[in-house]
DNA sequence: ACATAAGTATACTAATCCAGTATAATTAAA
DNA sequence: TTTAATTATACTGGATTAGTATACTTATGT
């Protein structure tokens, strides 16, 4: 039951770039260093936060990354579901019919993990980068 | 995000020797083509729910497992823990020295990601065995 | 034009974890 | 002492995770 190392990387990297102030461009070399993240990976994570606009890449020289929005618009749910998807919890929450013999509508289980996904998500999207700015 | 095809299996056969009743024995046959788990990897799964005392093993002809004590003070929490471990969310919660260079201390997202831990294992506390019986 | 310095696309790989299986030993009841 | 159960230990195939490699594209400055 844990979060992908992509994920610590990616709330890392965009608390770095929230630092910075929306559109304020700076290289993938340097983040990495800052946050200690392996480069390479880093350019591969901040692909899906581009494709999910959360962030701005730009290519070529002195290209980079930026905050694509305000930080106040950007919750750690979001980085997170860009990074490595939709909260799934159990298998039987995404196939029914992996859920037991009477499915999922009887099963007080289902219920309860269904409910564990939803405070998750919402736990989730209450933290802004711009609470997480903040201290 | 989630929840071992292992805990799901713990959840379903928990819940199967808690409608036998405590003290009831069931043979691990029976429950695995009832809830429809692979009996050895249930065999397996059932090992360490009898190390955390959640069900009794009977060993020889007529063994099998039983229910170790009252539903009401089994949860679900208590399961997942038996079967993948503590809830660990993220490796920073864990190793400290993962953190970023500012240390645990004065990381928001750190802070952000405890509550989050905290949120789930009491999710996770409010469910017994007891609640899921009743329906 | 062209060199340079950035990201992009795609593919690959090593390590770890997950899910499940196999084998031999042990235990308890009849 | 046979039989039917669990236990201990080890193994295996597949998926996922974390990270790397190579070749390509784009933009800037000279």
């Amino acid at each position: 039951m844990k979060l992908s190392q992509a994920s610590d990387y990616a709330f890392r990297s965009v608390l770095y770039l929230a630092r910075q102030g929306v559109g304020n461009r700076v290289d993938a070399q340097t983040i990495s260093e800052a946050e200690n993240v392996p480069k390479r990976f880093l350019l591969k994570i901040f692909r899906k936060l581009a494709q999910t606009d959360i962030i701005e890449s730009y290519r070529g020289k002195y290209g980079g990354y930026a905050l694509a929005k305000d930080p106040a618009e950007i919750t750690l749910l979001d980085v997170v579901e860009a990074v490595e998807g939709p909260i799934k919890i159990n298998r039987c929450l995404v196939e029914p019919e992996a859920c037991n013999k009477e499915g999922a509508d009887t099963c007080r289980i289902h219920a309860a993990l269904y409910d564990l996904r939803e405070t998750v998500t919402a736990k989730l999207e209450e933290y802004t980068f711009s609470d997480l700015l903040n201290r």
